[in-house]
RNA sequence: AGAGACGGUUGUACGGCUGCGGGAAUUAUUAUUCACGAGGAAAGUCCGAGCUUCACAGUAGCAGGGUGCCGGUUAACGGCCGGUGAAGGUGACUUCAAGGAAAGUGCAACAGAAAACUACCGCAACGAAAGUUGUAAGGAUGAAAAGGCGAGGUAAGAGCUCACCGUUCCCAUGGUAACACGGGAAGCAGUGUAAACCCCACCCGAAGCAAGAUAGGAUAUAUAGUAAGAGGCUACGGCGCUAUAUAUCGAUUUAUUCGCUCGAGCCUAUCGGUAACGGUAGGCCUAGAUAGAUAGCCGUAUUAAAUGACAGAACUCGGCUUACAGACCGUCUCGCUCC
RNA sequence: GGAAAAGUACCCAAGAGGCUCAAGGGGCUCCCCUGCUAAGGGAGUAGUACGUUAAUCACGUAGCGCGGGUUCGAAUCCCGCCUUUUCCG
């Protein structure tokens, strides 16, 4: 089942009515759905293209191992990365579990 | 050992587990297995092509744009290779939009008498003087002032005359040519700017894969119009074209599919050529995504180190330009010290 | 992905080869007016950096996004980069 985000609606929906959640390297912003879809939003701040596919291919791996073997409810999620100067994996997938379980996304 | 010039290569490799992308096979709708999966710049989008659409992509001219020493190379180019000339460097070598200024037009601020067929001061002759005539040595201004320098000559001077240098033209030789070298002639009709307009020679239809397949369209009938209409414009050729109405088939949105990867392709050997490049033979198939696939953890090896140096394909090629930690190789130059 | 446009003081900006050349507004500073402020009126700041000076004035050099080139001379012409903005289903 593809759990990606991909209309431009969706998008606009989440960003103007979604709850948010904050950490140190991403902020979670989140609506109800039927299914669970998530997305990345990165702009050019945040570097080059090579960089940016570096954050994406992070992200993407911490959602994986973070959403392995649980119970998922149904929201539609956007992940807005902070633009910081270097990137790191552990980081990253700390505060992908602790905003997943903060916004009640994944259930134990 | 030092300083430097030029050219080239590389941009960690292999393996395990958990995962990703499209493909193939086997299953038979859900899995398994297999091999493959970013770059030298993929970048900037600066040139040149293929491909697609625009009504035909025809001819001539105008407008617009580009290129500009010579020869070669190529599908093509503003690229590349070789040569010539000029400038710079002790040198290896580097840089150059390098045609035409007696086809015409424009511009040259300030300063200076004058910025193009000049004459302020000056010099000389004549004259009582005012001034007239001759002149372009010297002064002064400027980025630039009418070949340079020396001698002769003269009232003073001046290519006025001569030698040398420079310039232009002609001839001979060498070279495919640009040009070089040698000889002769011309007293030198004249500054710079063409990345000012322009002239000359050569080249170019436009838009772009968000093109397009695809569509406010097609077909039929009727009526009307017109020798008109449609490339940026004009003319010619060629083409029945336009408007309205009715009918039928369709379409406008979104999504999907195709375009989408075998190509002026890559590798190796060899032959021709100074080289760019071309020929021949053999081998290879090597990303095709679309919110956009390469990540995480670990091990081994090489190493000074390996944790991204610069950096991510989006239709595809040939170049140019720009970014780039480090490592390695080759050819050559310079002066110094020592043997 | 593709196609265009623009960069000049703190802000908005004119200038399109040469002269007092980096016009002119807004802003800013000071003064007048007022019990105080706003508005209004007047004057100015100097423009940014560096150097000369004890300091001011003044002068010189650089400077129009950055780096080269053409020209006697470049904000202006040409080439290459950088940044920002816009458009295309």
């Amino acid at each position: 089942m593809d759990i990606r985000l991909k209309k431009q609606k969706d998008f606009d929906a989440v960003f103007s009515k979604g709850k948010r959640v904050y950490s140190k390297t991403l902020t979670l912003l989140y609506i109800p759905n039927n299914n669970f879809k998530f997305g990345i939003s990165l702009s050019k701040k945040h570097g080059k293209a090579n960089i940016r596919n570096r954050i994406k291919r992070l992200i993407r791996a911490s959602v994986r191992e973070v959403i392995k073997g649980k119970t998922l409810n149904n929201y539609n999620v956007v992940i807005l990365p902070k633009v910081l100067e270097e990137y790191s994996f552990i980081d990253i997938k700390n505060d992908v579990l602790y905003t997943f379980k903060k916004g009640n996304i994944v259930n134990d």
